[in-house]
Formats: C-alpha cells, structure tokens, sequence
DNA sequence: GTTTGACGATTACAGTTGTAATCGAACGTC
DNA sequence: GACGTTCGATTACAACTGTAATCGTCAAAC
C-alpha cells in the first residue's frame, strides 16, 4: 500500500498537543514578537508574570517538545519562533470549550453570553457590524 | 473591623474550584437530572464514556471534594445533586478563555467566530435577534 | 448466621502542569 | 589557562487528572 499523504491519518501533526494555560504566556508573547531569546522572552514576561527564568525555560522546553515552537541557533543559545498560528491555536481552544459546554454549536454561546449581560451597547453594535458583514 | 460581605475577597466560596473535562460530563449528567445514585449516573454515562463504575465513583468524590456536589443519603448509598449552577461554571468557564485569548473582552470572540466561518446563515439570524432583543 | 453483593472510602499510578534547582558545556575575562 | 557566567538540558517535586483496583462494611439472600 502507498504511503499516506500527511493529511489526516497522521496524529502527531503541528500543533497538535495541548498547550497548558503557563505555556500559552509564553506563546502570547512569541505570538506577538520573533524570534526571540529564552532572555528576551522572560523580560516581556516580567510585567505580567512572576516567574523565575528557569521556569521560563522549562516552558520553552515543552512548547518545543509539543511542536509549538521552533528553536533556531545564534551562537550559543536559541531563537524560538512559533510554529503554530495565533488564530488557529485560538480556534482550536474555542471549539474545545463549545464542544464541552454547548454541544459544539456557536450561537449557544452567544446566548450564553447575551444572557449574562456581558455585552456593552459598543459590543452589541460592534457585532451587529460584523454580522452585517458577513451577511454581504 | 466588620466582617467582609460574601462578595468578592472570599476565594472559597461554594464552586470555586476548577472542575475537569471528565468531572464535567459527570457534572452534565446530574444538571439534566438530579439527584441521582452513583449507579444512575454511570448508566446515564455508559452511552457517551466508557468508563468503569470505580471511576464515575471517583469522579463523584472529587467533586464532592470541590463543593460543586451534594450527596444525601438515601438508604446505605448517596444521592447526588450539583451545587453549583449549570449556568455559573460556564459563565465561568468562558470568562476564564476569555480572560485568556482575548483580553478579557467578548466581542474580539465573536468576531474570531465571525472570521472563522463558524455560523450558518441561520446562526446569523438567530444571533441578530437576540441582539435586537438585548437592545430594547 | 454465613456468604455474596453493593457501596463508599482509600489507595494506586502514570501523565500533565506549575514552578523551579542543578548540571554540564561553552564563553568571555583577567 | 582558571574562573565565573550563561545557556540549554536534566532532574525535581507537588498538585491535579484520568483511570482504575482494592478494602471495609452493611445489607440481602439463603
């Protein structure tokens, strides 16, 4: 038999392992500027987190691990650079949290939030906006 | 000085524990129906888990561990009944990926659902009317 | 009344996560 | 060229999770 093509059969696929809530942090902030250093992260981590450099390492370590990140040598140390997108790591959360919590429907968790007033009239017209868009 | 109303500095308060993917489909069980033995909750499991009756058991300790159970005893057994409303873990639930994807800020979801083709014509129109009813 | 089930409680055990300390190798400094 | 510094890599370790097996006890059936 022929082999596969990379297409679906294939589990270990990028992006495909979970990335805990410290690690997408440390994501947010490759998201946001690369490559950078191990260093480089943890000082744009400084602000919002109290965690020592090792443990910045540490999370380095298993983003590479999962296939998240790609490590490339200058000099003597790393330059990570993600390998999976914002948007699709961010996809994949949102369908994980509607499977569970809204049977894998979207516009139930719209009327969840609808419900629960966490809209602003700026929001509502903001939306309507969108909606309109999509529409044409 | 006086006592703090129960409002935002107490941390455990009923529900604030995290409640996990396998202690929500036990959760989903006893919200759609309660109270239930622990029996009658691996029953209402066996067609969508395939978990042995020892685990449901644990499942149900830890969350009576987390506050988010009651059990009354009914003869030598417990019956089971949620604590926490369906409504409010979600609510939090949400918040939390919220908090995390989108700063916080809901309608930046809605527009990542809008771009991400998630809603059907149908949805559109569904979330539109909720809408205009929030509006009036 | 002794055996057999049925229950909850206790214990188990590996994998993930949060949070680091430590080790070993390379680098720059004096 | 010995010495501290700087990296990544390895190891640590407790809490939480998924997934059970086992234990002790009470009740039902003989």
């Amino acid at each position: 038999m022929p082999e596969s093509k990379l297409d679906d059969a294939e589990p270990d696929r990028i992006g495909a392992d979970r990335i805990s809530e410290a690690e997408h942090a440390v994501m947010e902030v490759l998201w946001g500027e690369a490559p950078l250093s191990a260093n480089s992260v943890a000082e744009r981590l400084r602000d919002s987190q109290s965690w020592s450099l090792a443990t910045i390492k540490t999370l380095l370590s298993r983003l590479l691990g999962k296939g998240a990140l790609a490590a490339v040598p200058d000099g003597r140390r790393f330059l990570y650079r993600p390998l999976i997108a914002r948007d699709d790591h961010v996809a994949g959360d949102v369908k994980r949290l509607v499977d569970r919590l809204f049977g894998g429907r979207f516009s139930p968790l719209v009327a969840h939030l609808a419900e629960r007033e966490a809209f602003s009239p700026a929001d509502i017209a903001e939306i309507e906006a969108l909606l309109k868009e999509l529409k044409s």
